[in-house]
DNA sequence: ACCACTACATACCATACCGTATGGTACGGA
DNA sequence: TCCGTACCATACGGTATGGTATGTAGTGGT
């Protein structure tokens, strides 16, 4: 009644998703994500892949779930200390996080790929909707009431979408410096 | 010395560009946009495209080109009108337009084409470009310095970009409640 | 030594897409 | 009427990709 893959698939299975999100960051977009070329990374071939999964959608949703995941517990890890502690600063850390490169290219890919697959569709509606909440009562914490936070928050969530995707824009400063003047803006 | 196409060519060319387009705002994601599907869309075969077009790239290009033109004209004939008379207006204008499920819809499928094709990047680029620099100059007109400006034309830009992306989240109002939220913070 | 099962490799099929080659049709001018 | 050109259809080739079928080396149990 177990799973049919006791213990040794596992390992194979991780190391497939990981060089998956590993060539997702690197080419920055999804068409680079083949199982072909997943498998000539992997220095396997196409057999070991259809063994370890179903298909192409499994592994996406596997993909998919291991990101989500990591998601949440980067977020909880890094900002949940703090935001006991002391609430302006967890938004520092947050983003610090969001923008940094390892993270905000993943996050577009995601974004990216949700309009084509909606296993991923859902996952980065889920992963936004915890970080909302999450966001949204940092501000409840800073004496903000309901609507005021939701729409901070939302303001915020908005900046850590776009803002990587127009660093190229006309303008003196670094993206993070543009971020922490929102947040500064966002705080008073 | 004229054009090698004279008249007749030029209106099916057109068709196929306002066919591409429409499966573009329609399907929301680009690898429904085949040549195949394109040709099937408009009744004819594969023959009419490649007589029409050198190739899948330039119909990009002119595609690409089409759209550019197109974003550049409505932001000029909407918005430059009111942002003489009146700055405030301007925005309601733009976050309108913005906003208008037509425009956004095709807004991010460009965005998300701009990590496949250097085409589109590039033209996305230089949309992003006219616009900064638009609203940049209109908050500069309502007596802001150039640094400040920038970074509350920054600001606006990116909430165009990401809100239509997070209309699902959880929140009490629409996404139309949030941007003039956003807009009134950003006019004080 | 033999078997059974895991974890692959190899070879193959089906499909979808871009692109080409070539034949066919409508139409205006001499 | 005949012909040339613009425009389009049909048929095919080439390639990339997802997926399948089958062989096969290793490995542990008996």
């Amino acid at each position: 009644m177990g799973d049919p893959q006791p213990q040794k698939s596992r390992k194979s299975k991780t190391q497939f998703i990981h060089a998956a999100l590993e060539t997702l960051a690197n080419e920055g977009n999804v068409k680079a994500l083949t199982i072909d070329s997943l498998c000539q990374q992997l220095g396997v071939s196409k057999g070991s892949f259809y063994w370890h999964f179903k298909g192409r959608a499994q592994l996406i949703d596997a993909l998919v779930a291991f990101w989500a995941d990591e998601f949440q517990q980067s977020i909880h890890q890094r900002i949940r200390q703090s935001a006991h502690d002391k609430p302006e600063r967890a938004f520092e850390e947050l983003i610090g996080f969001w923008l940094s490169s390892n993270f905000s290219r993943l996050d577009q890919v995601m974004r990216n790929w949700a309009r084509e697959e909606d296993a991923v569709a859902a996952a980065v509606h889920h992963a936004d909707q915890l970080l909302m909440n999450f966001v949204a009562q940092l501000f409840v914490a800073m004496g903000h009431d309901e609507t005021d936070a939701h729409h901070r928050a939302r303001l915020l969530i908005a900046v850590g979408i776009a803002e990587p995707q127009i660093q190229h824009l006309p303008h003196a400063g670094s993206a993070d410096e543009a971020a922490r003047w929102v947040a500064a803006k966002l705080l008073r």
